[in-house]
Formats: structure tokens, sequence, C-alpha cells
DNA sequence: CTCTTTTTGTGACGATCGTCACTTGTGTCA
DNA sequence: TGACACAAGTGACGATCGTCACAAAAAGAG
């Protein structure tokens, strides 16, 4: 919860009155490893700020689960599209550990944004961030090859490398579980 | 303009005070083939809505130009993240076509928005429109290899394939414009 | 209408990466 | 402690795709 209010302090600024405001939409739950915070063919109706362990967003393909992204303590997870639009989600998220959330509901949000300013451009700061993080990673596949994907998290995420599994970052990274094992060795 | 129109109220019912707010942010401009909308390193203060013509958005890395985006006729052309947050943008975007505009300022619109709802609302709309499409274009890559990326978009989008030369559909697709040119030769 | 530039198509070849199969850790649980 | 599931490393092989080189076609410019 600590952690939450200096994520907050990260985006906005906010007034006594915004917190005040905020307050009635935030709830906190624990959830085990392997439960889905979000199913496939739901409308995401919360904002699931992540305190302790990791979430991964995957897609259905096929046979195959394809990772589209991770979120770790003190990012939020949600789907961003059918939060906003009401729509079904095309994926899920599903907890990776035991966590910790602090939990923001949308349609108090909702409200509180038209009736309290500071709200709706915090809703406004929590959209752009985490649509800032999805178009960074989409950048990596139309900028750089496989290995200078691993490469790249390497250096600006080495904690994702360090907590996530192999085959799990391989539909990640786009690249097949045993290259990113090679591409490790040779680098050492 | 009058598709201007059309485009915002796809978005928003605005009431005829949110159109008197929104004018004074608005004025028309035509840009010929070749001219830059938004240079790499400035801000971008301005959204384009494109009337007629299209652009594309590019990085450079180093002396090959990487095409990440394309806007077309009522679509809003911007670097979302430079818009919001003010920091310089990492890419070009430029006019393929003469094009005619209609652009919004971002200083007047922020202000606009803290005083009008609706202008408030319909900024963030715009923003999650942006950020929709570039996160279904970035899925391309983690879910589809290069021939179904062509499938994909000849089936959602052809409309770009008729438009944009191979040459600049390459980087986009992430696939060498020769590999593009005989996945068109082995589907007909 | 020519000349030039740009765009597109094709062939040959090699590098990269994915797939399959198997081995080697590294827990976790009863 | 052994049994089992799961994660990671490794080798062999083939498919896909990028690169280079050149030809054909289309589009602009004067």
């Amino acid at each position: 919860m600590e952690n939450f209010r200096t994520y907050i302090h990260s985006l906005i600024d906010l007034s006594e009155e915004g917190w005040m405001a905020l307050r009635p939409a935030l709830t906190t739950a624990r959830y085990k490893k392997g439960h889905c915070l979000l199913q496939e063919g739901q409308v995401c109706n919360k904002l699931f700020f992540i305190s302790t362990g990791y979430c991964r967003a995957f897609y259905r393909k096929g046979e195959q689960e394809v990772n589209t992204n991770f979120f770790f303590e003190s990012e939020i997870a949600t789907n961003n599209d059918s939060f906003w639009t009401g729509e079904k989600s095309k994926f899920s998220i599903q907890a990776c550990e035991n966590i910790s959330t602090v939990i923001l509901d949308r349609s108090i949000l909702l409200k509180a944004g038209q009736e309290n300013h500071e709200i709706a451009t915090l809703g406004r700061l929590c959209l752009h961030q985490t649509a800032a993080k999805l178009e960074s990673h989409a950048s990596l596949f139309k900028l750089m090859t496989a290995q200078e994907r691993y490469g790249y998290l390497e250096k600006h995420n080495p904690v994702m490398l360090q907590r996530v599994p192999l085959n799990q970052l391989s539909s990640y990274l786009g690249i097949a579980r045993e290259t990113i094992s090679r591409i490790r060795s040779r680098r050492s």
C-alpha cells in the first residue's frame, strides 16, 4: 500500500481531496500463483496495481500461449483497451507467483473521474504509461534482431531475465527457448 | 473539415458548448510531399488530423530508416508519448503525398481540457485510439510469422498495401522487400 | 515523347533461427 | 530419501528469410 502511494505520487501530485475521491475505488487482494486476474472474453473492469509478485499477459494461439507482457512490482496490470472501451479482452492475465495487489474499480474510478479533475488526469496518465510500455516493447521487433532484443532486455530490464523462466520469455521475445539459451552461452 | 466532424462524432457526442471550446485549438494546413510534420528531437505540440493523403512515422537506425506507422485519411498523426509528456520525439513524421490536415494545438487543447469536461474525455479517447492501433500492430510481431503478417495486412488493411510502396512497407512489416515480393507471387 | 528515377520482380546463396530429440540440472513433495 | 515435474543446455538438421546482383516495368520530370 505504501508502494501504491509512491506510485501515484510519481504520476501526479494528488491533493487531499483527490485522495478522498480515489479511496472508494480501492481495495486490496492477494492471489495465489496460477490465478487469472483477467480471463480472455471477460471485460477488464479493474486495474491491478502489483504490490508484490508478478503476472503475465498472454494470448492463446492455437495450442500455444503467447506472452505479450509482464507486470512486476509497482506496475499496473490491465488490458487498457478493454478497460477504457468496455470491450471483451482478447487475452488473459495470470499471476506467475503469489501476488498482493491494490485494485482500482473501473466504474467507481470513471465516476470519480467525472467529478474530480485530478482523478481524470490520473486515469489518463495511467493509460499513457501502460501504452508507452507497450509501444517501446513493440519497437523492439521493428528495430532489432533476435540477438539485439535479448541484449536490450539484458540491459534495460535484467530483472525480467532473472525472474521469468525461459520458456515464458521465449514467446515474449519472439525467440525460441533453445535460441535464447544459445545466445546466453555465446555471451559468457 | 467535414471528415473531421465525422471523426470527432465517432469518438464522442460533442455538445454545442464542446465544439465552441474545441474550435480555438483548430487550424487547417496543407503540406507538400516530403515535408516533416514532426522532426526527431522536437516536442510534438500538435495533433494532425489527416484529411487527404497519408504520412509515415519512422525511426532512424544507423543509415536506415525504419517505418513504425502509417497515417491515412481520418486518422490522427502524432507521437502520443511526446504530445502528452512534453518529451522530445525519438522519431519523425513525414508526408508521403501532398496532404491536407486539421491541426489541434497542444497547449490550447490542454487548457480547454482543464475547463471543459468533454474536451478532456475527447483527449483521452484520442490517446486511447492511437495507442490501440500501436498495440494491435505490435501483437502482429508476437503472434505471427512474416507470411502471416503480410496476410493479415492484406485482409485488414488492403489500402495500405495498395498505397505504400514495398520498400517502405518492408521495415513496417519487418520483412525484406524481396521477400514481400515473393510472398505476393506465391499467392497469385 | 525521351530520359531518368523509382519501384518491383527473380535468381543464387548463406546466415539465422526454429524444431526435434535427448541430456542434465534443480527443485518440490510425499 | 527417491520419484517426479519442470527448467535449462546441447547437437543435428532443415526451413525461412535476408543479402547481393541484376533485369523489367512503371512513374515522373523536362
